[in-house]
Formats: C-alpha cells, sequence, structure tokens
DNA sequence: ATAGAGAATGAGATTCATTCTCATTTTACA
DNA sequence: TGTAAAATGAGAATGAATCTCATTCTCTAT
C-alpha cells in the first residue's frame, strides 16, 4: 500500500528499517487517526488483535516515529504522552492545535492560521525565531457551552 | 508586607490557612519569579535556608496554588512540572506564552496580544469558548540564531 | 540464495516524578 | 485555653517511561 512506502522510505532514509512491529503501529494510528491513542493503548489494541509486540517496542516506535517527524507527541495533562499522525510528513506540515473541553474532556484538532501573525510578533520584539509550536485552548465545546447556558 | 496579605485573602477565601510552609513556598516563588521552577528545586532552596519543610508539602502546596490561581503550572517537557506566579492573581491575568529556546534551552516568557483574534476565529470555526491558553513556541533565540549564522 | 554483522525485539527490572498513608503537629474557633 | 479539623512530613506506593540483555530478525556482501 502506498503509505505504507512513505513510511518505509522514511523510516529508511534516517537509517532505520521497516519492520513489521513498525508497520503494525502505524497502521494503528492509521485507523484511529482522531484518536490521540497513548503507548499503552496502542500496545493494548494490537495485543486485541493478536499482534505480538512488546510494551517497550511501542514506546520505542514512537520515540523514533516523534524523531523522524512521522508523529507528533502531544500532553493533554493527565500523566501520558500522546501521538498523533503528523497530517503529511513529507512537506512542512503545521501541527495541530488542541482544543480541550474542560466540560466533557473531549479534544478537538484545529489548523492554526493566524500563528504567522504572532510569529512575527514574536520575531519582531524577542528576535525570536520559531521553528514550531504547540497551542493547547481550554475551553467548552459547543454542546458544553449550550449546557452551561441551561443552569 | 503587602503581597502576603494578598496569599492569605486568596487562600482563606478558598477555605484554606496560611501556614508558614506555604509563606515560605511563595517567598522563594517571589524571589526567583522568572525561573520556572520545579517541586523539587524549591524543595532544595528552601532546605538550603534552613526552612525545615517536607518535599510532599511542596507537591500539595504547588497543587493547591495552582488550583486557587496563585501559580500557573508549565510544562517544558523535560519529564519534571515547573511553577510560575500568575502576574496579578486578584483579576483575569493573562498567561504567559513561552519562548523555549532549541539551541540553548532558555526559556523567554512572553505575553499575548494577538491570541485575542485567534480565539475569536475558534469561536466562529468551531464554536469553543476559550478559557484560558497555553503557548509554546520552540525555535532559536537572538543569541543562538547569531550563532547559527555563522555556521 | 546464504552467512555474518549489526539492528531490533521483548520480558522484566529499574528509574524517578508524583501521590498516598498515617501518625504527629499545628491552626482556627468556640 | 481546649478541642476538632486541617496540615505536615517521612517513607511507602504508584505508574509512565526507560533500560538491560539474551534472543531474533534484517540487510548486505559474497
Amino acid at each position: 500500500m502506498n503509505s505504507n512506502l512513505t513510511l518505509k522510505k522514511k523510516l529508511v532514509e534516517s537509517g532505520y528499517s521497516l519492520t513489521s512491529q513498525r508497520e503494525e503501529v502505524y497502521t494503528e494510528l492509521i485507523e484511529n487517526a482522531s484518536a490521540h491513542m497513548t503507548a499503552e493503548e496502542i500496545f493494548i489494541k494490537l495485543s486485541q488483535r493478536h499482534l505480538r509486540i512488546g510494551l517497550s517496542t511501542v514506546y520505542r516506535t514512537m520515540s523514533i516515529f516523534t524523531n523522524i517527524g512521522i508523529t507528533d507527541k502531544v500532553d493533554f495533562d493527565d500523566g501520558m504522552s500522546r501521538y498523533e499522525l503528523v497530517e503529511d510528513f513529507s512537506g512542512n506540515s503545521h501541527r495541530h492545535h488542541h482544543l480541550i473541553c474542560l466540560g466533557c474532556g473531549r479534544v478537538e484538532d484545529a489548523f492554526d492560521d493566524l500563528m504567522e501573525d504572532l510569529e512575527k510578533d514574536v520575531l519582531e520584539k524577542f528576535s525570536f525565531n520559531i521553528i514550531d509550536h504547540s497551542v493547547k485552548m481550554y475551553g467548552y465545546c459547543a454542546d458544553c457551552s449550550k449546557k452551561q447556558d441551561k443552569n
């Protein structure tokens, strides 16, 4: 399949090989693309499918994937690291912004259009050249906002 | 002193009392206002001053301070939580943005002026009401940018 | 295709930040 | 001032993530 060719290319050009375990983890990420899974969740899902993999290997794989730009490591302050696929890992893709609902805990992904202005501003005021950024917004999603209004 | 009156007020109105330990921690935060200290760093600094305090108490205190809005808990991806004083914890103060230098590791604090546009945008597109946000910018500070240019 | 070198795996041990427990001390208020 | 409730601190416990090392797999040169 096409996407696994891209995976292999990306791994090989960074000096890694495409093993069955790395392929399984990648497939799991694709099939749960909006899930922000933890290493342990990936491990459990693969085990349920009777795919033999060790938890250490999942952690190692996520570390490699993140280092070579296949995934982003994200943190929603619940004590575990989570991972999401980088949208288009051949080019310079934008990192997601996360809208974290304080009501129901759901996490929505949002893209950033206005960040460019902010980056220019930071460069001017601080002489700081931004390479990447992580933006988390805490608030109330549409559903929870409605529920709040009723009370 | 004036600021400790504010500390007491804030604690009492949330149902806590002002103990000597909480006062010591607060003083330490004031004196290292730009330091983004970990609980353990606070513990060590206080111990060096021969102020008797337990590490658990520091953790508990930071948890309370953060819950009632005296401090913000910040995370620079080094495996430890760090804390910074909220600028003006009687009013609605802006949270800091952090400029994290990938070269030297230094962390600068920046305020947000342009975030309001971004918040409006998120409200329109996602019906998501933002209460708070956390923004981390990774890049190169003025010094490290210069060094890079030379190479 | 095959051998051999180096990379990858996995089970379990280890680490380390943080939280919990509970006996003791301190604080607030009647 | 006495007492109930809150806070403290030493050490135990927790749990995510990393490390170890013997075994297995992958890739390349022949």
